[in-house]
DNA sequence: AATGAATGAGGTTTCATTCAT
DNA sequence: AATGAATGAAACCTCATTCAT
């Protein structure tokens, strides 16, 4: 008999694939690459290994959409920043906002610099992000406030770092976080 | 009669050490610590893996000589750097040399981020460079040309993008490095 | 709809993991501990390495499975023992009984002296194993078949010598069990 | 020019031999055929690995001679006991001397079932030791003291569980040990 | 003859991926 | 579709043996 996915179905199909990427997502900031295996990922999420490849054909697209599901929040982040009034509270509350997240998260950016298939995955994610931060970014220079030579690849460069945060403790990045601010605005010298 | 090593021995034996530091400095400046397999780095030094343990007893043992390495290379730089008169031009004459190697080295990031054994046989080594990063920081403060809460740590983390600039192509890492350089001024807003 | 592992599955996995200690126990049996390399185990019962470990999370579990599958087997043997009325029938019976393993079995004394581990996986079953001949020698004490002094921990010892009969051609081991039999009883002189 | 070995340099290769032999046999008495890796008994010999090359052509000429040094022993111990009058004092005085040994070292049974090569460097002491042992055998049987069945395979398959007491804490092995003279003796029943 | 660094085959173990059920 | 045991290539590491000095 043919086979007919139910609506009841299709839920569960969806919350299996959360359930694993959220898993991923735990594992990966816990221990990095390393402690995300597969078995490890199946096991957190409740779910068979198979499904977990039934869900993304390789580890590199499970690590891919972790990247992408990072790069949604900050787009959706941006989009709520580009209806602030203010260029530099839009910008900088954007960069706060998001910086919490990396500064949580030791192992989004070993991830990314890892496998070379995750950023192919992440691309259309990634332009959407860098269009809106473009957006932002613009703004921001034509108001004055920020550096007229700063280029959106500049930001994940700046914040790599934030991640790093955690190994070292009592390490305060918020403070961090307001040199790195610092450093995106017209230098006065 | 007894034997003892010769000069020449002697230098064969340092000749194969270097051979391997280097051989898994390429490896891992050009594909990470994945690409640094034991196997690989013997091949690119042509020496037998037995040799790479010899000199090293496990694999992390050799990814921290690379991290002391470069932490031993800075901590050159940075004696040299006290010599300089100019605070500000000692302390940023030296980000900038070492600015140029982190550029180069991707890999290096990835080692030190990743396995904790490495940290542990570079850990001496990172204190006399922190030590003398601690002086130039403080020459640096009390001549107002740095800025009042800047901490060592701060370094390491706003350098950490620029390793991982080569993926991007066409980014000009030396104007980010001016844009980490005005972070660490004293803020003027 | 879930899952559920059928009969036949979980069939096929026990069948799998009788294979590998079959196949481990021939080879220790045959070349002792040397010769059990996993590879060749895998190879012998006609599975993956990977199987091996799926089963045995390193060899000495794999090691101590077989000498826990002795013990559990002298065990079984002793509680049937326990069954005759005799003492001394139950007793040598026993040891007959068990002898014809040992004689056979070249390489088990081997795993039992070589690792650590392979003691601690068995333990359980070596407890059953000698509370069950505690029994079988006190009612032989009672009863005046056996040495008053008689212990436990001598069995093994006495019958260690059993399993290197293979080597020597043409040795008798029945003969020598008799001998050992003779010094389990109470010395006349 | 030719080379010529002085008397001196004689005497420092015989103490180095000696020196090697020391030290395998103390590293197999502690840990077994394992512990006693070349290196390791090179160094504690305090020579190099090459000199003991340049002594035993393989690993198992040496740990054969481990073992035809303890055949030696045994046998020039059994040549003693033919001085001995009396027939069982003679022969259990041998078995009790040797039992000492074999309590004291764990590790030469292993090297011995091991290594097929030991066997075959040991031959030439091990006949002269059951040539010994089988006439004070002979004599005791003639005596009446011991079996008429014994031949002198029984007795190191007999002594095999001295080795084995060290594992076992608080064990006996002088009681052990009476209870094999006793398997020895003629049966009473 | 003695030295000990170098060799490299071979062992154990891991883990991404497949596939019968 | 989901399950999870099985797969096997590939990684790390060991250690008997060789050989230039």
């Amino acid at each position: 008999m043919p086979y007919r996915p139910t609506a009841r179905t299709e839920a569960r199909r969806t919350a299996a694939r959360e359930r694993i990427v959220r898993a991923a997502t735990e594992l990966v900031a816990h221990g990095g690459y390393r402690e995300a295996q597969v078995v490890a990922v199946a096991q957190r999420a409740e779910v068979a290994t198979g499904t977990v490849y039934r869900h993304f054909p390789q580890k590199d697209a499970l690590m891919g959409e972790l990247v992408a599901s990072k790069f949604r929040t900050f787009a959706d982040n941006a989009e709520i920043a580009l209806t602030v009034a203010d260029p530099w509270e839009a910008f900088s509350g954007l960069i706060r906002q998001n910086a919490e997240t990396c500064a949580r998260d030791v192992g989004i950016q070993q991830a990314l610099g890892r496998e070379p298939g995750a950023w192919a995955v992440a691309l259309p994610e990634l332009e959407r992000l860098n269009g809106l931060a473009n957006e932002l970014i613009a703004r921001g220079q034509a108001a004055g406030v920020l550096r007229a030579d700063l280029v959106v690849a500049d930001i994940p460069m700046l914040m790599c770092g934030l991640s790093a945060t955690q190994a070292v403790p009592d390490y305060d990045w918020r403070r961090h976080l307001e040199m790195l601010l610092d450093a995106m605005r017209p230098p006065t010298r």
